[in-house]
Parts: structure tokens; sequence; C-alpha cells
DNA sequence: CATTTGATGTTCT
DNA sequence: GAACATCAAATGC
């Protein structure tokens, strides 16, 4: 895979738009994460970890019951805008709007292993003690491996320059992509319970509990 | 090892 | 003013 392929394989607006949110977070395991920054260029990521959250049924969601407000207000744009938000005050937390214009969907992107740019992402790195393997291993994390904050956020990624998903090189066998309970989202009551956090088994990047 | 704690700034009530 | 889709260093065995 080139930086050239990472272009041409660009996901679609059609491709996010689907309805169904945690089928969409199953397929992104696989994809590439691309970010292309003015001078430290082309950094990608292969995701092997997201979570699935849907404007209705479910009260882990910024959008829950599609209450529109100041910061989820692009969770209602077209499927394949970036959502990217300030998480505990520290990390920036990046996810990829699904389903059509008012159907507030997201997928939060929790894990990419380093695929393409390293000494960039080692650099992003806060802490430059970490596995190469593990650079991207956690929400926070992989913001800060590709450069993404909330400058993107709102970026529409089916025809940005910046920031764009490419489809995966070979799809991954559906017994390798393992579905548990999403992760800090205790508050969300029975919904907490929903197995719509995904991962691929075996990779060594996925985030820790 | 496992578990706890401190850092940090927006958002929403 | 409380809560929060987290991380890494410090502490306890």
């Amino acid at each position: 895979m080139t930086p050239d392929d990472f272009r041409k394989n660009r996901l679609p607006r059609k491709w996010f738009e689907r309805d169904d949110v945690v089928k969409v977070a199953k397929e992104l395991v696989g994809a590439y994460l691309c970010t292309d920054h003015p001078k430290e260029g082309l950094t990608v990521g292969r995701i092997v970890e997201t979570e699935a959250y849907r404007g209705w049924g479910d009260k882990a969601c910024h959008a829950n019951e599609g209450k529109k407000t100041a910061r989820n207000e692009i969770m209602f744009r077209e499927g394949g805008h970036a959502y990217v938000y300030l998480c505990y005050g520290i990390h920036e937390l990046f996810n990829v709007v699904t389903h059509r214009k008012d159907h507030p969907n997201a997928v939060l992107i929790r894990a990419i292993e380093p695929v393409f740019g390293v000494t960039t992402m080692v650099k992003r790195r806060y802490s430059p003690r970490a596995k190469e393997s593990r650079l991207g291993a956690g929400p926070g994390l992989v913001t800060q491996c590709l450069g993404i904050d909330r400058k993107l956020n709102g970026v529409d990624m089916v025809d940005s320059p910046d920031l764009w998903i490419a489809k995966p090189n070979r799809p991954i066998p559906k017994n390798k992509i393992k579905a548990v309970p999403r992760v800090g989202v205790d508050y969300a009551g029975e919904d907490a319970l929903l197995p719509w956090r995904v991962y691929l088994e075996d990779s060594p990047a996925v985030s820790r509990k």
C-alpha cells in the first residue's frame, strides 16, 4: 500500500449513509484512517477497535433522543462528517458520523495500528515511552498519533484533503471481530450493556479496559 | 503485577 | 457545580 493507494481508496458518501451504525462500526475495522498535514505529511492507521452510538434508544449517545446541542450539532449532518470533541478536559476524541442528515449516529474510533508515518506519530505522542504497536491503543491516543483535534470538527471526509478513510485492503473475516459492551458509559443504565464495542481479535493495539 | 489518583476544560443542568 | 465516550504516573501488594 503506497500513499497513492490510500488516497485512491477513499470511502464515499453512500458507504457512511447506511442506517445500521453497528454494522458500519464493524466494517470500519480494517479500514484506514488517514490524515495529511501541510508540514508533517501523511499519517495512516489501520482501525482495529470502534464503538457505535445511536441517536435514539441509546442513553450513552451525546445526541440521545435526537437532542441537538452546540457540541453535537455535527452528528446531525450527513454520514461521512468528522465529529471531534474534548473528553475529560484533556483528550480529543474522533467519531465518524453515519446515517443520513438528522439521524445522529456516530462511530467512535478507539484504536489504530500504525501503518504509515510512524516517526511522525511518535513525535506527536506526549509519551515517548510507548511501544510502537500500541501508539494508537485508545481513543485519545488515536487523535494524538494522527494529529486530529477540534479544528477538524465538522470536516466532510468524503472530499477533504486533510482527513479521510480508505477501504480495507481485504475484508476482515467475521469470526475475527468481537463485540462487547462499550467502555466508560456506566451512566447509560441498561444501554451500557449493549455489545457495541467491536474490535479485531489478536490485534496488539486494542485499548485496555 | 493490580488498583488508585491527579490532570484538565467544556458542556449542560 | 457536577459530570464527563481518558491516560499515565504513583501507589499498593
